[in-house]
DNA sequence: GGGCAATGTGTAA
DNA sequence: TACACCTTGCCCA
């Protein structure tokens, strides 16, 4: 579940059912009971999401600071709050809902200092009101690393992960191998516009879809497809099946540890990936 | 019941 | 580049 969108998505639901709320919060797995102990009995002031990191302010000027990795969940619910099921890290409870929090990467209590530094050290967000892509593109503009590789890269762009990455640069007709530097700015624009677009979409959605309404099955005469991650997408983990719009194969390659996938015919195909 | 992958990141070498 | 870490679910026997 988690790249930016979902982040987005929890920092609103923290807001709508625990925002103004004074909040139980325990660690039933035990690995957060400092923590937790902390928070109990506090006000949830400001649910704010930057990139993959959810921050939730609370009323001692203190901020529980998530993030979950690459399998952390959430999990929401009215009360009553049954024993948690699982290694639950923590679990917060407050006007008639709890939410349970496992596996997450990161669960930690940070001071107004430390957030501003999080948010200092993380680009500019899509999904942010205040997000300026300038930053961004004096960072890619100047690279001679891929682009595929600056888009994961939080510190250039926060929120986009391997499926957005994946399916963005298939949308924009962008070769994966592309050195930033080889970017026209038009290029860059449209790639930032079109993750605005996308990642937008996936908040209100609570999935990632990026196939444009020409491409769908039904538009295309094809039998209904369900991807297996739960979204409709081109390029991302169809490894060895053919492009939806091109017929070729969708090829895979591992690029700085993670799975990237693209379609040799769509995307650019004067600049092949190794 | 074991093995493995997964929408991620930080550290060490 | 490799590995460590967090947890679940699915595949295979």
């Amino acid at each position: 579940m988690p790249e930016g969108h979902t982040i987005h998505r929890l920092a609103a639901e923290h807001g709508r059912l625990f925002g103004g709320q004074t909040v139980r919060a325990e660690s039933p797995q035990g690995r957060f009971a400092a923590g937790a102990l902390r928070i109990d009995g506090r006000v949830l002031q400001e649910a704010d999401a930057h990139g993959k990191h959810l921050l939730l302010g609370f009323d001692d000027d203190r901020w529980l600071h998530v993030h979950l990795g690459i399998y952390g969940k959430y999990a929401f619910a009215p009360v009553p709050a049954p024993a948690p099921v699982g290694e639950v890290r923590l679990r917060l409870t407050g006007g008639g809902h709890y939410a349970d929090l496992r596996g997450p990467n990161t669960c930690e209590l940070l001071e107004p200092d430390e957030v501003k530094a999080l948010h200092a050290r993380l680009g500019p967000d899509p999904l942010r009101a205040d997000a300026d892509p300038d930053p961004a593109w004096r960072r890619i503009s100047r690279s001679r690393t891929s682009i595929a590789a600056l888009l994961m890269d939080q510190s250039v762009v926060a929120g986009v992960g391997n499926i957005y990455r994946a399916e963005v640069l298939f949308r924009q007709g962008v070769a994966p191998a592309t050195p930033g530097r080889e970017l026209t700015r038009e290029r860059w624009e449209a790639i930032w516009a079109d993750l605005v677009v996308l990642m937008s979409d996936g908040v209100r959605a609570g999935r990632i879809d990026t196939v444009r309404p020409e491409h769908t099955p039904e538009a295309m005469g094809r039998p209904p497809r369900v991807d297996d991650h739960g979204g409709e997408v081109y390029v991302y983990r169809r490894s060895g099946m053919p492009c939806l719009v091109c017929a070729a194969e969708v090829r895979t390659e591992a690029l700085v540890g993670r799975n990237l996938f693209w379609c040799p015919g769509c995307q650019d195909p004067g600049r092949r990936l190794a």
